[in-house]
RNA sequence: GCCCGGAUGGCGGAAUUGGCAGACGCGACGGAUUCAAAAUCCGUUGUCCUAACGGACGUGUGGGUUCAAGUCCCACUCCGGGCACCA
């Protein structure tokens, strides 16, 4: 029995008990992390409301608002690379609170959407429960790696007391819509009140007091910000529901799932988000972003300049969409989509069965094969024709699958002589290209030709500026005008004055696209009577809580088939479709909207919940929105106010970056809140990635049980397999968790590993064999401070020698800068040098020590307050006053220059701090291997640069 | 095709306004400790030449500016991301 006792024992009794190994690290951890939430540490005081305390606002400095992208709480647990951006802001966030700053930082959850309802259809276990069950196991994963969160500020998308809110914003944009006149959305009710009054004229000259209330209210709907409407949309029959055009890739798929979609006509409810499109291009320039996303959100806005053109035909006049005007007497065809409404009343008889199948192609055809601009160009003539307004002249009238009815008016006028698709398409049909602009004998000269107006013979189009040639009629002369520019405004007076067109602004952007056929996502807060007008519910009577059931799935079809219809869940809910309600003129009998919101409508506001989470007056107060996110003008006088600093991943560029843009806007608009943007400032964080290993089936298999063989050699089992990176994750099966990472080296090991890996906004490889790294850091600290047989503190209370001295200030001031700059990288490297130093002296002086502990505590803030706390203080270090160098301590008396003969190095010479340059100069010139290379020789100049080194040119 | 990034040792990455290239970490090599191993600690580590002192070369490629270039300019190659028949 004792032997057994001693063997048990043995193999951990040479370890000194108190090392810090991953148990102690463990201790330490769990014990902070209860300390933390038992006593408050952070949380964060407001200006008003119910979480007020203006006391403590008073004590603490300015505010400072740090925002995490929140995540979707999946249900398969966190990997390594989950936490990279929830570490960056944690230790920013506890950096600038030991700054004073008052800093709020908590993260939600964004729990709508479709793997917990799948999850759901699977089991049939409700996917509030999934969900719930989900977050919980977040949050502890969460917790576990030691996240500074105020965690009365926590909320869920999938709240009742949440989507309440949601739903409020719903009807709040519902009853708003867009004055051009004042550029900017105003309550329903004041539009209204101009038509009742006549301040407003009512469309086609109806007087507003004869018309019906039916009549009234559709007037109504077709001006507000959210508006159901029949319109083509994104049918995805794999998914049985609607998508948005951003959720749309570009080969015609659903982003989720990978189905096809299918453009269908189809009533749903849409956002006027076009309405915006100016301001939210216009203010990008107000944001610090990074260029890339602001170019992303740009083309996707796609606004172009150009101009309307109305050619006349037998069905009316055809209104083309021009960038080009200047080109107009270069049209020498026109090209209407195969969709386009006027098609089947202009095509001529003998022209109808052509015409018929390639309409029939074209639909058929899937979006990737539509806009592959490498294909050859197909077409119609339809066998009529329309005028081209500056040359009195018919024109040929052609469909074709190249001009696409969602762009512009879905028709255009055909320049090839100045378009390359124009140019292909008269050439492969044969059609005219007269020549307007006379290129210059460069642009022959390059393509092997002799100039010439004769367009057939060039290789392409002419794209750009060149004198006009054949370009003048009876009132307008465009010959001899060499740019574009000039011409375009010329033609465009032209056509305004004689009715034929005018300046246009068009853009990509199309309305967004708000109703899904599923269950799990906010309802729509609307009912219809019966004429079938939509009323949107009072305030007091939301939230519209999402009804139960057993039955989550929409109903989904062969996800090819593009004639099937959507059917939501909630549609079969009869008792809770049909309801009696009074909403102002007595109990009527109403149908419920049985559609539900996007995903991307929780997270159009949420940081604004986290502002005042249990608010149950409003989604939050005005004074606790201004306080946090009003515009800092004293920043700078143009500050849109929001967010002071957003961190997430760059693949949230248009669809959520965009939406909660708008959604802004219009609450700005209607002055619910002070700011103008949401994220003042957008941080985008690079991804961790991981190698992933492919067998020969091209299968992947485990990478944890990949061995290497050679440099680039691998194998699995004994087989061979190839390397290739990815991000990680279950579907490469290359994930490493964090609970691993607690289990070896601790959660303050985990944190510094990942912020030293590399700077925050750069993917980088994860290497598990690399970690060690920081424990090994974490453990010579701790023995330079700690005794690792009895636990007690060995510092000394002797003042720091001064190489010590200086050399903690200098770290100060490095470590400082860095972690202001989010530099954690470097700012890590910094402490280990200094830790490195003090590891090489006979003991660590006590000053020193505790100011390493501050400086260590934002990226690990587990051991530093364990440190502080063995080092004599009392409670936690959170808020106290971060190290500040005292610049007096930052330089030597001496400085050690490099000297360099015509750019090399060639010796090192050290001399007084503030010796003047000629001193530098000769003490240069005499150093032995110096002079040993001069060789006697003098040299032609001499260049010092103070501080820094000294260049002799020889 | 267009628009953004990027390229530095065996690996991840450092390097204010042009001013000592390779901080810091990993790995590798050598040593200490150990019966041995793991863990830990100490040292070396861009490549090449040299016994050594020292020297030559070196930041994707080719030019240029400069006393001095990873950094600035011109031309190009490759890699990553976004957009794309948008009139």
């Amino acid at each position: 029995m004792h032997r057994l006792g001693a063997m048990a024992d043995a193999p951990s009794s040479d370890i000194p008990t108190m090392r810090y190994s991953a148990e102690l690290a463990r201790d330490i951890e769990l014990r902070w992390q209860d300390f933390w939430q038992t006593n408050g540490t952070f949380e964060t005081p407001n200006p008003a409301g119910p979480l007020a305390d203006p006391d403590a606002i008073a004590d603490r400095g300015e505010k400072l608002f740090v925002l995490d992208m929140f995540p979707y709480p999946s249900g398969k647990g966190l990997h390594v690379g989950h936490p990279l951006g929830f570490i960056g802001t944690d230790s920013f966030s506890r950096y600038m609170r030991m700054r004073g700053r008052n800093v709020l930082y908590t993260m939600g959850f964004d729990a709508f959407g479709l793997p917990a309802e799948q999850f759901a259809v699977q089991t049939g276990q409700h996917p509030a429960i999934t969900t719930n069950e989900n977050i919980a196991n977040m949050r502890r994963q969460l917790r576990r790696l030691g996240l500074s969160h105020d965690t009365r500020r926590s909320v869920s998308t999938t709240d009742p007391e949440y989507y309440r809110w949601t739903q409020w914003i719903f009807r709040t944009i519902f009853e708003a819509w867009y004055d051009v006149d004042a550029d900017r959305a105003r309550p329903i009710s004041e539009l209204i009140d101009e038509f009742a009054a006549g301040a407003r004229a009512a469309p086609d000259g109806a007087v507003w007091s004869d018309l019906s209330g039916v009549e009234q209210a559709r007037i109504i709907d077709d001006h507000r910000l959210a508006y159901s409407a029949e319109a083509p949309v994104n049918w995805c029959p794999g998914l049985g529901t609607v998508v948005a055009n951003e959720e749309v890739t570009a080969d015609g798929r659903s982003e989720r799932g990978n189905f096809p979609v299918f453009t269908r006509n189809m009533r749903q409810w849409m956002m006027r988000i076009t309405t915006y499109a100016d301001r939210l291009l216009d203010d990008l320039e107000l944001l610090d972003w990074t260029d890339a996303i602001k170019t992303m959100q740009r083309n996707w806005i796609g606004r172009s300049e150009g101009a309307t053109v109305h050619f006349a035909s037998d069905a009316g006049p055809i209104s083309v969409f021009t960038t080009r005007p200047d080109t107009l007497f270069g049209v020498s065809f026109m090209v209407l989509a195969p969709e386009h409404p006027l098609v089947h009343e202009l095509t001529a008889d003998a022209q109808r069965a052509d015409v018929a199948a390639y309409q029939k192609a074209a639909a058929a055809k899937k979006d990737i094969d539509r806009t592959d601009d490498t294909r050859d160009k197909t077409g119609v003539a339809i066998g009529a024709s329309a005028i081209n307004p500056v040359t009195g002249k018919p024109i040929p009238i052609w469909i074709a699958d190249y001009v696409l009815m969602g762009y512009g008016t879905g028709a255009i006028m055909a320049v090839p002589c100045g378009d390359q698709r124009d140019f292909a398409f008269a050439q492969t049909f044969g059609l005219d290209i007269p020549a307007i602009q006379q290129p210059s004998d460069a642009w022959f000269e390059s393509r092997g030709l002799a100039p010439t107006l004769d367009a057939t013979a060039w290789p392409e189009a002419h794209i750009g500026d060149a004198p006009y040639v054949n370009s003048a009629n009876d009132s307008i002369d465009l010959n001899g005008i060499d740019q574009v520019a000039t011409a375009v405004a010329a033609i465009n007076s032209w056509l305004e004055a004689h009715g034929h067109g005018e300046a246009t602004v068009n853009f990509k952007l199309r309305d967004w696209l708000f109703s899904r056929q599923r269950y799990w996502g906010e309802p729509f807060p609307v009912v219809y009577d019966d004429d079938g007008i939509a009323h949107v519910l009072p305030e007091d009577m939301l939230p519209v809580v999402l009804p139960e059931t057993d039955s989550f799935a929409p109903r989904t079809f062969d996800a090819d088939d593009a004639d099937s219809n959507p059917e939501s869940p909630l549609d079969r809910l009869d008792d809770w479709v049909h309801v009696e309600l009074d909403l102002g003129d007595g109990v009527k009998s109403y149908r419920r909207d049985t559609n539900v919101m996007p995903q991307w409508a929780g997270s159009c506001w949420y940081e604004m919940r986290y502002l005042d989470p249990t608010n149950d007056e409003r989604f939050v107060h005005p004074d606790v929105e201004r306080y946090w996110m009003g515009p800092r003008t004293d920043e700078r006088p143009d500050h849109p106010g929001g967010v002071d600093l957003y961190v997430g991943g760059v693949e949230h560029a248009v669809l959520h970056l965009l939406y909660a843009r708008f959604w802004h806007k219009v609450l700005f608009d209607l002055g619910h809140v002070s700011s103008r943007e949401p994220y003042a400032r957008l941080f985008n964080q690079g991804y961790i990635l991981a190698n992933a290993f492919k067998d020969e089936r091209g299968i992947y298999v485990d990478a944890l049980a990949v061995e290497q063989v050679g440099d680039d050699a691998f194998t699995f089992e004994g087989s061979p397999v190839t390397r290739e990176w990815g991000k990680m994750g279950k579907s490469l099966k290359n994930s490493v968790s964090p609970d691993e990472m607690y289990d070896a080296y601790g959660a303050d090991t985990l944190r510094l590993y990942e912020m030293s890996m590399g700077p925050l906004d750069a993917s980088r490889p994860w290497e598990t064999r690399d970690v060690v790294g920081m424990y090994r850091f974490l453990q010579r600290l701790w023995r330079n401070i700690v005794d690792e047989d009895t636990g007690e503190v060995i510092v000394t209370d002797t003042e720091p020698d001064d190489e010590t001295e200086r050399m903690l200030h200098v770290t100060i001031e490095a470590v400082n800068t860095e972690m202001s700059h989010l530099r954690f990288n470097t700012a890590i490297a910094k402490l280990i040098e200094l830790n490195n130093h003090l590891t090489k002296l006979d003991s660590v002086p006590r000053r020193v020590a505790s100011s390493f502990a501050l400086m260590l505590a934002p990226v690990a803030p587990h051991i530093a307050e364990e440190l502080w706390h063995k080092l004599g203080n009392d409670g936690s270090l959170a808020h106290t006053a971060f190290p500040q160098a005292d610049p007096a301590l930052l330089t030597a008396d001496t400085v050690e220059y490099p000297v360099q003969i015509n750019g090399k190095v060639r010796g090192r010479i050290t001399v007084a701090t503030d010796a003047p340059s000629d001193e530098v100069e000769a003490a240069a010139l005499v150093e032995p291997n110096v002079a040993r290379t001069l060789d006697g020789k003098a040299p032609r100049k001499v260049i010092v640069v103070p501080g820094r080194m000294v260049n002799i040119v020889a």
